[in-house]
RNA sequence: GGUCCCGUAGCUCAGCUGGAUAGAGCAGCUGACUUCUAAUCAGCAGGCCACAGGUUCGAAUCCUGUCGGGAUCACCA
């Protein structure tokens, strides 16, 4: 809170608790007292609730509403007045406090963000595979990972944003090939095709071929074999090809063998893998950088597997010594986790070499030495909730510094209103296409509805841009994380209601009346004699002394969503009172004069609030 | 089968550290622009909060069980 206000909340429990003890003999903890925002059919701005206190008292709660009601009108002078309603006390903070907070925080530009305290976290997001480009799930995580590390900045940390950039192994080697083998030279400029697009055509060609090839071996004498030797009593040939088709590439393919081939060829550094390897992840990059441009995110640093894969197997080794891992007579380690109800887990192959986690240990290791810092947060899907349990314990058990820092940011998948995204069936959705087309519809409904005419040609295409983006940001951000979230592509470029652009329009609202309060010579010290605040203003009021505190909880819970719906209720009751009350129209300058104040304010607000979304706010539309 | 997550209006979602009559938006119907931008506002209609027990003065919220949906349990990543 600011340091010329106090905090109301805080200063109604202390008072509440010293109520009881004055009148009831009872001593409680300030913290204890159950308070809620009042609902709006009551006068109040808080409510207590009394039920607590009818053991200590031995009254009913009708009576012990009114006892403290009187106690704290008579005692403190931020309390005006109060009812009480079926045991429910409902308080009314004075109009002298709510004039003296809203001062204090129009003075404050940034209100709402704490500054600096020194300690510094890492979030990592995104981490794409190489082998194609960027899509619906990935954009899910790319906001969630953005808005979370604007929420710690916001609560005074320093954030590291990182990736993990999977560009290596079996996937980048599959697009590799198809492009040496069928490519015939292309390139994303000869095909004037945005370059990860490129790479990932060459991807499902593989795909293609590969299926081709599998589905002539099926029908061969040596797939008839191993069908009527492995199938299972009564399972169809398609089911048991679907299953069979890892062990098929690993075993038979043609095609998978010349993958496994590159593959090898590329761990052993053979010179024109290599080069092929970098020139393919080049074009993905390309097309990757220009994706994050639209989507208007960035990272401080980036981790590649390819350096990073042979990692980790130093801390297995210290890890063996201090007994947390055991290793088998064929050399594999594994933990034993079966004491906290997960699995055995192998830490390394019996070859020696890593598996993902082997990985994951090191890489961990490498963030805290290269950056020292005190949390990671990985953005990850919850497919891998129990990957991230494991890697959390062992690094626990290795007795980690960081180890009480880490937290998995686990969210749900993204389906469509047809079911799950399947990249067999074509039914992914492009991140790019994505993008163009709520822009496009950001057109049409400036079209029918803006009013940026008076703007430059590229000044109205930046206002579009913004809008469009908003609707597809804020649809997606406001859903909880936790939650699978079903993605209608119709619904997602709605610019009506609980939607980014609704609260645009809100802060366009404000940025006008703003403007012209200007031009007007409006002399804001007068809102100073402004007495008798309406519902609607104190409403406002209440909403803008939570926004820092929803920003805690939001960071705290990794949680977004929270500063969406804030941000959302604050511009639903700002154009309610837009509608019904006059700002620079109002007749009585004080009243003028204060609303044009609460209403720059809350477009501060909404502005500040909006960006820890990574969404961005236009000044007319 | 073990473990974890989810189940709230026709649809998409809030509310969950227990509190008043469960809230929004969309879709449907109705009304409000000579007045600071109607991408707005107001109203109508829509609910055994999956189900059954339990704890409590009080349960959508906490506990147990059941049902339904999803994920995961590789010397894959």
């Amino acid at each position: 809170m600011t340091s010329t206000t106090v905090d109301i909340k805080q200063l109604l429990q202390e008072s509440v608790a010293q109520g009881v003890q004055a009148l009831y003999d009872t001593t409680i903890e300030p913290s204890s007292v159950n308070l809620n925002t009042t609902r709006k059919e009551f006068e109040g701005d808080y409510t207590v609730v009394v039920f607590p206190f009818t053991k200590v008292a031995r009254k009913k709660p009708d009576q012990i509403g009114e006892e403290l009601g009187n106690y704290l009108v008579e005692q403190v002078a931020e309390f005006e007045r109060f009812n009480v309603v079926k045991g429910f006390l409902n308080i009314v903070v004075s109009d002298a406090y709510w004039k003296t907070f809203l001062d204090t925080i129009t003075d404050q530009k940034n209100y709402g963000i704490q500054t600096s305290n020194g300690r510094k976290v890492m979030v990592e997001f995104s981490s794409p595979n190489t082998n194609k480009p960027l899509h619906l799930g990935h954009i899910r995580n790319i906001l969630l990972g953005w808005s979370t590390s604007k929420l710690w900045e916001a609560n005074g940390f320093e954030v590291v944003k990182t990736q993990i950039v999977n560009d290596r192994g079996i996937a980048i080697c599959k697009s590799m090939l198809a492009w040496q083998k069928f490519g015939n030279g292309a390139t994303p400029e000869s095909t004037a095709t945005k370059s990860d697009h490129f790479v990932g055509k060459y991807y499902v060609l593989f795909e293609q071929k590969f299926q081709d090839e599998y589905k002539l071996w099926q029908a061969s004498e040596k797939g008839k074999a191993i069908f009527s030797e492995k199938a299972k009593e009564g399972q169809d040939e398609t089911a048991f090809f679907k299953k069979y088709k890892n062990q098929y590439f690993n075993n038979y393919s043609a095609l998978g063998k010349e993958a496994r081939t590159m593959l090898q060829a590329w761990e052993a550094g053979e010179e024109t893998t290599v080069n092929l390897w970098k020139k393919m992840n080049g074009w993905v990059y390309e097309g990757f950088s220009t994706t994050y441009k639209k989507l208007g995110v960035e990272f401080d640093k980036l981790y590649y597997e390819s350096d990073t894969y042979l990692l980790g197997k130093d801390i297995v080794n210290q890890g063996l010594e201090k007994g947390i891992f055991e290793q088998e007579e064929d050399g594999s380690v594994w933990a034993d986790l079966t004491d906290v109800k997960m699995d055995r887990k192998i830490v390394l192959r019996s070859d020696g070499t890593a598996v993902y986690m082997t990985q994951d240990l090191g890489t961990a290791q490498l963030r805290y030495q290269d950056f020292g810092v005190e949390k990671m947060t990985y953005v990850v899907a919850d497919e891998q909730d129990y990957h991230f349990k494991v890697l959390f314990e062992l690094l626990k058990r290795m007795g980690e510094p960081y180890a009480d820092g880490l937290f998995h940011l686990s969210y749900g998948m993204v389906d469509l209103p047809s079911g799950k995204m399947k990249s067999r069936e074509g039914t992914v959705v492009d991140a790019d296409d994505l993008v163009a087309e709520v822009i496009e519809e950001a057109r049409k409904g400036t079209a029918e509805r803006g009013d940026i005419s008076a703007y430059t040609p590229e000044q109205q295409e930046e206002i579009i841009r913004k809008i469009g983006m908003a609707a597809l940001k804020y649809f997606i951000i406001k859903v909880n994380p936790r939650k699978r979230m079903t993605f209608d592509p119709k619904e997602s470029v709605d610019m009506q209601g609980d939607t980014g652009p609704y609260i645009q329009y809100s802060y366009v609202r404000i940025f006008g009346v703003g403007k012209k309060a200007q031009t007007m010579g409006i002399d804001l010290s007068k809102a100073a004699n402004y007495t008798q605040l309406d519902a609607l203003e104190r409403d406002i009021l209440v909403q803008l002394y939570n926004f820092p505190i929803a920003i805690k909880e939001a960071a705290t819970t990794y949680d977004p969503s929270i500063v969406a719906s804030f941000c959302y209720n604050l511009a639903k009751t700002f154009n309610k009172l837009w509608h019904d009350l006059p700002i620079l129209n109002a007749k009585v300058e004080t009243e003028q004069a204060f609303r044009t104040q609460l209403a720059s304010v809350v477009g501060n607000v909404l502005k500040t609030g909006m960006d820890l979304l990574g969404i961005e706010m236009p000044e007319r539309m």
